[in-house]
DNA sequence: GTCTATAAATGGATAGAC
DNA sequence: GTCTATCCATTTATAGAC
């Protein structure tokens, strides 16, 4: 099998560790002793940190970007919509330094201000795109205004919950605080339900069936 | 008038660098610089940048724990509630800083950890007793377990709502995003408002004379 | 591609004079 | 209380050998 390139252990370890301790506390000299390499090879494949960065989130675009688009270009199945939440989620957490200290790094790396803007107004379109096709499908009854709300409600929720959960209580596994941030986004849903809790009880079980593979 | 101490300017000083470029970017000299003072003198009154992170964050604490304490202690009236989330917005944002880069910050001050769990908390049950008054005069109705997952919600929408709004789109005054940031919450709630759409539209009304003084 | 060695810059921290 | 001067540690970044 070939050897796996230096330029991609590099990211791969920047980004665990960027994860555990929080981008601002790793400097480059740490990331290359972790990895048993010179200071001076790692400035061979990557001009400094801020270089590094910018590789990570454009793995992260690349991939969010895919997710996300998904459910806006073909509709979802009904209970497949929970599964994509918590996919979302997931990709969330494996680049959640980023989110950690966002000001700094957009400070250091403006040009990636533009693309996190556009990724976080993509979660919020694709959260009304599902809404919107529930709707539809008569699952979903809003009144003027309501979906917008809530799609955005839906994005901020996205993108802080597992900060939120993290500050709150620190020793919690991920899978958990993930399980909740969705639990969390359906109760948001649920008043919405046209037939009131027939239909939403049913999504709960179905939830939590595929949810306990 | 009596001279302002050297100790608060520096605390002010740095609450606002912090503020404008994020704590990670300002250095113990550059304080100094903007206030026209040796490092020296400063190291004089805080032994170093985590010391005046410490005693803003006392600042901060005190503030909100007696801003979030009222409604606890006794029932607000009715339209004194939506003054009330205006007031903790305005407050986390004058401290603004501490929400960005929380998990650097809280890396290098770990004293600081338990005490911002238990603001994160103390928000949470805040929300928690509104909603119970608010639910025992009638106002609102929920099933068993709505009102605590929207306090939670609730809670994590006080606490991120303006470091998402900045990131969609950086470029709007804080009372907009603030305004915005209540209008959120008084649509989460809504859906539970006992006699549908009446009590909530003059909420709506009180609410939007109460904030154009 | 990778190493060693080292430069250059920055930021944190202290001693001692005023 | 405040300043000057200085030191130490860390980090970024580069030059040149292998």
């Amino acid at each position: 099998m070939a050897k796996v390139k230096t330029r991609d252990r590099i990211l791969k370890t920047s980004l665990a560790l960027f994860n555990q301790e929080g981008e601002a506390q790793v400097s480059t000299v740490e990331i290359a002793g972790v990895l048993d390499i010179s200071p001076g090879n790692l400035y061979y494949h990557f001009k400094g940190k801020e270089a590094i960065i910018v590789a990570l989130f454009a793995e992260f675009e690349e991939e969010l970007r895919q997710v996300l688009s998904a459910p806006i270009q073909r509709p979802l199945q009904i209970d497949d919509n929970w599964v994509f939440v918590y996919i979302v989620f997931e990709e969330i957490n494996d680049f959640r330094f980023f989110y950690y200290n966002l000001t700094g790094i957009l400070e250091r790396c403006p040009e990636l201000r533009p693309r996190f803007a556009r990724l976080l107004r993509l979660k919020e379109e694709t959260a009304n795109a599902i809404l919107s096709s529930l709707e539809q499908e008569g699952y979903l009854t809003f009144a003027a205004g309501e979906r917008d709300g809530l799609a955005a409600r839906i994005a901020a929720h996205l993108t802080f919950w597992l900060q939120f959960e993290a500050l709150r209580q620190g020793d919690r596994g991920a899978r958990d605080v993930i399980n909740d941030g969705v639990y969390a986004i359906m109760m948001q849903i649920a008043p919405y339900f046209t037939d009131g809790k027939t239909a939403f009880a049913e999504l709960l079980r179905d939830y939590f069936a595929s949810q306990s593979r």
